[in-house]
DNA sequence: TTTGTTTATCGTAATATTGCAATATAATAA
DNA sequence: TTATTATATTGCAATATTACGATAAACAAA
């Protein structure tokens, strides 16, 4: 064993689930803190700011933008990183339902 | 290697992050997606909703209470399980925040 | 062309996670 | 006391994740 048991949950589970282990490692939540922190779009300068290498990084990155959490467009030699709106909605939207469920309840 | 370098990054980053990581199995969501499903507290029949063995969802709950995202309760021979508001209000705080962040951002 | 700069991929070692059978524990009921 | 029921823990095999050195790929500048 060791795999999970994905294909036993629901489609909208797996999604938001993957969603979470995007989000799931420090150095990963570290990179989005980054890039809010700054007024715009990073161009290339992501590997200074962390204490990892720099192919620990990219594949943090690339797992990042796996899950549409940020978006990366080739700017000359670097590549600009943003966060994607769209996904922090989805992610949001996820817990205003727990929210409202919430309310319901006893506890 | 292999072990994450938490140390490398802020108590903060790494406390997101494990919220996170508690969520990010599918099983889990299944989990909190029952408990929230039913009117009041669940009171010991998980393991008849999801399809793992006993000792995986005894295994996930642990997880979801290390991270205090469900709260359970001695209740006679069975446990009553719940949702912790309070970690909700964590995560839904820290989304408060990115999307602060993203409104004065050009992406 | 060659050189430098930036990002991605490969390969691999260390560690973590997942799942479950077997077993243990805890509380109640008979 | 001895069942019975519910949950937790142990032990282990299968798989996934993390990290990084080495290397590759893509591109601009000289």
């Amino acid at each position: 064993m060791g795999a999970s048991k994905s294909e036993s949950f629901s489609v909208a589970q797996n999604e938001i689930a993957n969603l979470f282990k995007a989000l799931s490692h420090p150095a990963r939540i570290a990179i989005v803190d980054y890039l809010l922190s700054v007024d715009s779009c990073i161009c290339g300068d992501i590997v200074n700011e962390l204490p990892l290498a720099q192919p620990t990084i990219s594949q943090h990155l690339k797992e990042l933008k796996n899950a549409n959490i940020i978006k990366g467009t080739i700017e000359g030699t670097a590549i600009c990183y943003c966060i994607n709106p769209e996904t922090i909605d989805i992610i949001e939207n996820h817990f205003g339902i727990i929210r409202h469920k919430l309310k319901n309840k006893c506890c």
